[in-house]
DNA sequence: AAATATACTTAAGAATTTTATGCATAAGAA
DNA sequence: TTCTTATGCATAAAATTCTTAAGTATATTT
C-alpha cells in the first residue's frame, strides 16, 4: 500500500507535452533568476508546476551543455559545503534569443488555447 | 528576391515547441469535427495557427497510423473525385483518451503560462 | 548505520519529428 | 497545352529530444 503511493509519487510519467519547451524553461528560469544551477532548477520547476513537471538529469544536463556550447548559457563552477555547484546564466546572445523563445511560447500558448476552446479565441 | 520571399513563407521552421502536442491536436480537432482526413487536418491547423503551425506529412501520417494501431481512432476509406481520402474518427476509447488529453493539456498551458508570467499566475 | 537529499555526468534506447523522396489525380496558370 | 500548384497519401533515413539507467561523491536525516 505504501509501496503503491511510492509508485504514483514517484513514476509520474511528465506529460508528452512538454517535449520541445524544455530549453524555453531554462532560458526563461534564468532570465529571471540571474543565475541557477542544475538541480536549482529541477527544484525550482517542481515547485512551480506542484509536482507535474520533474525535469530528469538526463534531459537537464545534456541541454544546458547544449546551451552552453551554442554560446547562450557561461558557467561558472562553484564549492558550496564541500559540493560542487555549475552556475549558469545567459550570456549577450542568450539573452536576446529568450526574447525570441519567449514571443514564441506566448503564441504558441495563444494557438493551443484556440485549438482546445476554439468558440473563445482570446 | 522571390525567391527567398519563398523561402520565408515555405521553409518557416515550427517552433520547437509544438513536438509533444502532434497527437493532442489531432484527437481534439476529431473531437470537434466528428471525423477529417490527414490533409485536412494540416489545413485546418494551418488556418487555426494563421500559418503558424504547418504540420508535415512524415510527421502527420505516421501518427494518424500509431492512433490507429493504438485502438484510439477508426478509419474510413473514400473516394472523392477520383482522389483517396482516409477519414479518421475517435474510437470509444479515443474519445474517453482525449477527455485525458485535453485535461493535461490544460494543465500544462497554465504551468507554462506560471513560467512566462510568474507574477499573474493565472 | 542506512536512507535520503544534494549535485553532476554520460550512455543506451525509445519516441517523435524533419527532411526527402515517391506515387497519383485535379485544377489553374502560362 | 504544358507546366505548376494543389490535393492526397506513404515511408525511409537522419536528427532531435527525452527516458531510463548506471555511476561518482558529499551532506543530512532517520
Amino acid at each position: 500500500m505504501y509501496i503503491f503511493a511510492f509508485e504514483i509519487l514517484t513514476k509520474m510519467k511528465n506529460s508528452q507535452l512538454y517535449k520541445g519547451s524544455l530549453n524555453t524553461i531554462i532560458m526563461k528560469l534564468l532570465e529571471e533568476k540571474g543565475r541557477m544551477y542544475g538541480y536549482e532548477i529541477t527544484q525550482k520547476v517542481k515547485e512551480i508546476t506542484k509536482g507535474e513537471l520533474n525535469i530528469t538529469e538526463g534531459a537537464l544536463y545534456p541541454a544546458l551543455h547544449k546551451l552552453e556550447a551554442d554560446g547562450l548559457l557561461d558557467v561558472e563552477v562553484e564549492k558550496v559545503d564541500n559540493r560542487l555547484r555549475k552556475y549558469y546564466k545567459l550570456t549577450e546572445k542568450g539573452t536576446t534569443e529568450t526574447v525570441n523563445r519567449l514571443s514564441e511560447l506566448e503564441e504558441f500558448i495563444k494557438n493551443m488555447q484556440t485549438i482546445v476552446n476554439p468558440k473563445l479565441s482570446y
